[in-house]
RNA sequence: GCCGGAGUAGCUCAGCCGGUUAGAGCGAGCGUCUCAUAAGCGCUAGGUCGGCGGUUCGAGUCCGCCCUCCGGCACCA
C-alpha cells in the first residue's frame, strides 16, 4: 500500500474526444481503479491543453472568445469521460489562473535562477535568398551553397531552455532507473535520441497574448510545450500550495501516447532537474487503437463513432474490449465486427450467462439463500488466478490481468458442467453437495467480479450484488479476493446482464475495407519545439494548420504556378522519398526539382507527363542537390502522393 | 539510408536461459448435457513456426544473409 499519483496526457481542445483519446483514458482509469482496489491512496489527474495557437484560431473562427470556447470544450470532454466511467480525481486546464499560471511561472523562474533559461537569439547565418538560417555545416567556404553569397549574421530575440546541459544526467537516469521508460522499445528510442546530443529549446513566444506571461519578460508568453508539461505539477500544488505539492509529488506514472514520449522522457525530467524537483517514477507510452473504416451512415453521412458502443451498451463492453484485446503498450484495432464477437463471447455467453445460471439455480433449488462454501477446486483456482492477475496488473500488462480473471470465469463454467447441480437437485441424498456446488460457484464468480472491477466497474458491482456481496464500494483486493468461508449470502436473479446480440452486423451499418484508418492521436504538447540551432525548421504541424487562415487573393497571386513537362526522372541515391526531375517549364533551360514522391511513383512513369509546379520558390539544397521549386501533389493521410496532372496544357502555362 | 521491433493455426496472440507428438482465446465443424442469454461442456482444426544457409546430437527458440510489415531518425515544406 502506498500513494499513487497517475496522469494522462492533457488533450487539445480543438476537436472532440475520439477513440484514441478515449483509449488512453480508459487504460489509465483501469490502472487508477486497480490501485484504489489495492488500497493505495490514489490521485488520478486529467486535463485539457488550451494554450495553443490552433485553439486560439479555432475559437476566433467560430467568433468566440478563446476562453469561452475552452469552457465549452471542457464540458464536451467531461461529458464523454463521464459516459466512459473515467474516475479522474482532478481535471486541470492550462488556462487555470489559480493553479496552472503560478506553477508555470514558478518553474520558469526556477529554471532561470538555475541558469538554464537564457535570453538567446536565433543566432545564425541567414541567407536572404533562401530566407532561412543555414547551419554552419552546410556552408561552403562560408557561403550559401545555393546562392554562393555570404549569409547575414542575424539575431532574433528569444528565451531558451538549456536542455543540452542535461544530456548526461538523463542518460544516467535511464541507466539507473530502467523502468523510467516503458515499454522497452520506447526506452531504446529515447536512449538513442539522447545519445545523439540535445539542442537547447526555445521556450517563449514574443508578441502573443494567448498564453502565460514569463515572469521575467511579461511581453513574452511561455511556449505551449513548456506550458503543458507543467500541468502535472501544477495540479497538485506546485507554485500555489507547497504542502499539497509535497504530499503528492512526484507523479508515480505518466500515461502518454507513444508519439509524445520524448517530451515526457527527455524534456520534462530535464525541466524538473533544473527546477530542483523530484522526477516521476515512470512514463508509459501506450500504442494506438485504430478504427477500421466504418461506412458512412446513409442518413447522416457521419462516421459511426466507436464511442457509440458506450452509448448503446454502457461503457463496460467497450472498456473490456480495449483492455482485453489490445496488449497494453502495443497497437490495437477496433472493428464493430470484432466488438460484437467479443461482446457475445466474453459477456453474453461466458460471464453474463454464468451469473444467470448460478442465480437461477440458487433461486430454484435454494430459494436464493446459500451458506458460505467450503474450500473446493475453485478455491485453488481463484487463488491462482488472483495471484497471476496481481502480477500482471502490477507490471501494467492489463490484458494479461483480464485474461487471468477470465480463467476463473471459465473455470466456474467448467465446474458447473462437471458437478451438474441440476442432477444433484434430483437426488435428495446430494443435498449438501448441491449447496456446496452452488455456493462455491457463486463465490468464484464474486471473486472474478472483484478482479474485473477496475475494467468493468458498473457490471462488477452488479455481479457482486447478485452473488450476495453488496459491499463492493469498499473492496480491498486482499480481503475481497479472498475465499470467504463464513457468512450466508443471498443470491439474486435479475435477468440477463448482457443480452446476446443475435443478428450479425445488427449494431452497425456496414463495414468497408478502409485504406486509411483514422489515426487517433492523443494530444498533448504537440508542436515540435524549435531547435535553437535551426530556427528556420519551424514546427511542422503548427505551420500547416496555421496556413488554413484566410488570405487575400494578392497573397495567392504571389505564388507562381505553372505547367512543366517531365524530361528526366530518377531516384536520388540514398534517399527514400526523393526523385530528381528535369523539367521543361517553358524556360530557356531545363529546371531541376527534387520531389518527395519516390514512394508512390516509379521515376520512369513520370517521364513525359505534364505536371504543376511552384515556379518561384526559393532554391533549396537537398541531399546535396539543388531544388528549384516544388511539385504539386495531393498527399492523403497515410497514403502516397498523387501528382497533379496538367495534360494537355503546354509547358510554361500559368496555373491559377 | 541508418537504428530498433515484428513476421507462429482463418483472426488476435503466448512460447523464458535451444530438447519428447508447437500452444491459448475467438471463429468454424462434430458430439453432448439442459441450470442458463439456441448460452455451457467435450472433441476436431493436420499451421513449410517469413525465406535461404549455418552452429548443434537436437532450433520456432542461437548466428549470417535476404524478403515483408511497423516504429524512430535522416530526407521530403
Amino acid at each position: 500500500m502506498g500513494s499513487f499519483f497517475l496522469t494522462t496526457a492533457i488533450d487539445y481542445v480543438n476537436s472532440r474526444p475520439h477513440l484514441g483519446t478515449a483509449y488512453e483514458k480508459i487504460s489509465a482509469d483501469v490502472i487508477a481503479r486497480y490501485h484504489r482496489l489495492k488500497g493505495d491512496r490514489t490521485w488520478f489527474l486529467m486535463g485539457n491543453d488550451e494554450h495553443s495557437q490552433n485553439v486560439y484560431k479555432r475559437a476566433l473562427e467560430q467568433g468566440k472568445d478563446p476562453l469561452a470556447y475552452c469552457d465549452e470544450m471542457e464540458q464536451v470532454f467531461r461529458d464523454v469521460w463521464g459516459r466512459l466511467d473515467i474516475s479522474f480525481d482532478d481535471f486541470i486546464r492550462t488556462t487555470d489562473r489559480r493553479r496552472h499560471f503560478p506553477a508555470v511561472q514558478q518553474m520558469a523562474q526556477a529554471c532561470l535562477d538555475r541558469g538554464d533559461i537564457y535570453e538567446g537569439t536565433y543566432e545564425g547565418h541567414y541567407c536572404v535568398g533562401c530566407e532561412e538560417f543555414k547551419p554552419e555545416k552546410d556552408l561552403i567556404d562560408g557561403l550559401c551553397p545555393v546562392h554562393k553569397t555570404r549569409p547575414e549574421w542575424i539575431c532574433e530575440r528569444n528565451w531558451f531552455f538549456r536542455l543540452s546541459r542535461y544530456q548526461q544526467a538523463l542518460l544516467d537516469l535511464y541507466r539507473q532507473q530502467p523502468s523510467f521508460i516503458e515499454p522497452e522499445m520506447r526506452r531504446n528510442e529515447i536512449l538513442r535520441f539522447v545519445e545523439g546530443g540535445l539542442d537547447d529549446l526555445s521556450m517563449s513566444r514574443a508578441g502573443q497574448s494567448w498564453g502565460i506571461p514569463l515572469p521575467f519578460d511579461p511581453k513574452s508568453v511561455v511556449y505551449v510545450w513548456f506550458d503543458a508539461l507543467i500541468n502535472y505539477a501544477a495540479a497538485v500544488g506546485y507554485g500555489w500550495d507547497d504542502a499539497q505539492f509535497r504530499e503528492w509529488w512526484p507523479a508515480s506514472l505518466h500515461i502518454v501516447g507513444k508519439d509524445i514520449t520524448r517530451f515526457h522522457c527527455v524534456i520534462w525530467p530535464a525541466m524538473l532537474m533544473s527546477a530542483g524537483l523530484p522526477l516521476p517514477g515512470q512514463i508509459f507510452g501506450h500504442g494506438w487503437v485504430f478504427f477500421k473504416g466504418e461506412r458512412m451512415s446513409k442518413s447522416l453521412g457521419n462516421m459511426v463513432d466507436p464511442l457509440d458502443a458506450a452509448r448503446r451498451f454502457g461503457p463496460d463492453p467497450l472498456r473490456l474490449y480495449l483492455t482485453k484485446e489490445v496488449p497494453y503498450g502495443g497497437d490495437g484495432d477496433f472493428t464493430w465486427e470484432r466488438f460484437e464477437e467479443k461482446y457475445n463471447a466474453d459477456l453474453a455467453n461466458n460471464l453474463g450467462n454464468l451469473v444467470n445460471r448460478i442465480a437461477a439455480m440458487t433461486e430454484r433449488y435454494r430459494g436464493g439463500r446459500l451458506p458460505a462454501p467450503a474450500s473446493g477446486p475453485l478455491t485453488h483456482l481463484a487463488a491462482e488466478t488472483t495471484a497471476a492477475y496481481r502480477q500482471a496488473m502490477d507490471r501494467l500488462a492489463l490484458h494479461d490481468g483480464v485474461a487471468a480473471a477470465y480463467r476463473l470465469v471459465s473455470g466456474a463454467n467448467e465446474f458447473i458442467a462437471e458437478t451438474q447441480p441440476w442432477a444433484l437437485a434430483k437426488d435428495e441424498s446430494q443435498d449438501a453437495r448441491l449447496t456446496q456446488v452452488l455456493a462455491e460457484a457463486s463465490e468464484a464468480v464474486r471473486i472474478a467480479a472483484v478482479l474485473l472491477s477496475p475494467v468493468m466497474p458498473t457490471a462488477s458491482h452488479e455481479i457482486a450484488r447478485r452473488m450476495g456481496d453488496s459491499a463492493s464500494a469498499s473492496w480491498r483486493l486482499d480481503a475481497a479476493a479472498s475465499w470467504r468461508t463464513s457468512g450466508d449470502r443471498t443470491v439474486t436473479n435479475s435477468g440477463a446482464l448482457w443480452p446476446r446480440l443475435e443478428d450479425k452486423g445488427a449494431i452497425h451499418v456496414s463495414e468497408t475495407p478502409a485504406p486509411t484508418p483514422a489515426t487517433p492521436s492523443p494530444a498533448a504538447p504537440a508542436p515540435e519545439p524549435v531547435p535553437a540551432t535551426a530556427p528556420a525548421t519551424a514546427p511542422a504541424t503548427a505551420m500547416v494548420e496555421a496556413a488554413s487562415a484566410v488570405i487575400p487573393i494578392d497573397d495567392f497571386m504571389k505564388v507562381h504556378l505553372k505547367v512543366a513537362r517531365v524530361l528526366e526522372a530518377e531516384r536520388v541515391p540514398k534517399s527514400k522519398k526523393l526523385v530528381r526531375l528535369q523539367l521543361d517549364a517553358g524556360e530557356a533551360t531545363p529546371r531541376q526539382i527534387l520531389a518527395g514522391i519516390a514512394e508512390s511513383y516509379e521515376p520512369e512513369a513520370l517521364i513525359g507527363r505534364s505536371i504543376v509546379i511552384v515556379a518561384n520558390l526559393a532554391p533549396r539544397m537537398m541531399m546535396g542537390m539543388e531544388s528549384n521549386g516544388m511539385v504539386l501533389a495531393a498527399s492523403p493521410d497515410g497514403g502516397g502522393a498523387i501528382v497533379l496532372d496538367a495534360e494537355p496544357a503546354a509547358p510554361g502555362t500559368r496555373v491559377r
